[in-house]
DNA sequence: ACCTTACCTGTACACCGTACAGAGTATGTA
DNA sequence: TACATACTCTGTACGGTGTACAGGTAAGGT
């Protein structure tokens, strides 16, 4: 009888690369931002802190490959069926994109924080680029809508998660946007939020009516492009 | 004779908040994102790590203070002008964000991933609602403009930094811009950049020409809301 | 039965933020 | 003038970080 499990070449292979993203992507999930140390890593997956190392060379490189996990599990599906309209496309990139990253807020720091050029992250860029050549612009144009596109959406995602240093998910939706609404209505109905403490922060706890609207703006602005 | 420099209660008082924060921007200038430690800047300033906790009671409020200075640092002359079109003014201020803060490439991340809620960030959004109120939004949509330009200013500089991570400041832009052609261009002159290849980030070492076209489709995408 | 290869551990180093106790000095008050 | 007070700054120390180095151990292939 065989060994039931294939094993590669060496000895037993105790632990995954999968099982470290594992472990970091928790870590960050329960303590956020900072969470990921590689003690913690190698603790929670039972091991010593050295052996993260056998399988990558250093912690950057874990970062790494969990940004390019989590960008490899946006689904390109609903945002590649050119049977619908380009905006409708990007939209669903948009939403697709801020879902993913929202799900786990102590990463997103991490995600935008690094250079982006994995292969997963060239893809997105990539199909986004046809999506907008598709939508009639040319290379130049479509280059920069891309970006200004993806300015937006991590921008806004990274806004949004910058001072949440604390652990656990993000509060829910509801809450973070009666709180926004708190911080930004005026006292009366038809009054501009003049006072600072109308507007406590810059910009956080948007909801998703509000990221969509800020999306529709620059689409647009890009759609003006078109003809 | 008597004392030229006025004390104010204590026994003399050696350090300034001041030395404290151009030390901790000097070190951030010239070693990067993370080169402004506790002991760094105590060095710098020629004292033992600990002084620096008579001034400041952790090194996040150390660097909350060096993020109100940089964000204090914006002219606001440029885009109070009430006189000037309203897309005038808010491209003098993107202008004046983006020059301010890629002067100390090392603090952007800093600025960016805090809270932004000291008395210069709240101002800067004031003064951003304000503009949009003098263009004719009404309160919600001007709270929602002010959200979209303040992720494009921000994000664009966040990302233009991100992987930066090397210590002194960014090249200068003419090489920038290079690179980003290189990188962009399609091998012929019509074609598409479809390869990854090309196209080697999802988004960076953007030039002024780009960051302003990004701009200005924004302000399109929000003019259209005015009438 | 070797030898090779790869995994994993123990130990160690330099650095980090910062808490605690105390030394030193300039001031306000008697 | 003498003292008490208030404040700045230092020495030391603790627990945390990333990671380099040397070895031990177990599973192949031959």
């Amino acid at each position: 009888m065989s060994v039931p499990t294939e094993r590669r070449r060496g000895p037993r292979r105790a632990l995954t690369e999968d099982e470290i993203l594992d472990a970091a992507l928790g870590l960050l999930d329960e303590g956020g931002q900072d969470a990921a140390s590689v003690r913690g890593i190698a603790a929670r997956v039972g091991v010593a802190p050295n052996a993260v190392y056998t399988y990558f060379p250093d912690k950057a490189a874990v970062v790494r490959a969990l940004v390019e996990r989590l960008l490899g599990e946006v689904d390109h599906d609903v945002f590649t069926d050119r049977g619908r309209p380009w905006r409708e496309r990007v939209e669903a990139l948009a939403l697709e994109l801020r879902s993913r990253l929202s799900a786990h807020p102590g990463a997103v720091g991490l995600v935008v924080g690094g250079p982006m050029d994995g292969p997963h992250a060239l893809a997105l860029n990539e199909h986004l680029l046809h999506l907008l050549a598709d939508a009639g612009l040319g290379p130049t144009e479509a280059a920069r809508a891309s970006y200004l596109l993806i300015v937006y959406v991590f921008g806004s995602i990274a806004l949004e998660v910058a001072d949440v240093h604390e652990a656990g998910p993000l509060p829910p939706e509801t809450e973070r946007v009666a709180a926004r609404d708190r911080a930004f209505a005026a006292t009366p109905a038809d009054a501009f939020p003049r006072s600072s403490a109308a507007a406590p922060t810059m910009a956080r706890f948007i909801s998703t009516d509000q990221y969509l609207w800020g999306l529709r703006r620059v689409l647009d602005g890009i759609a003006a492009r078109v003809g």
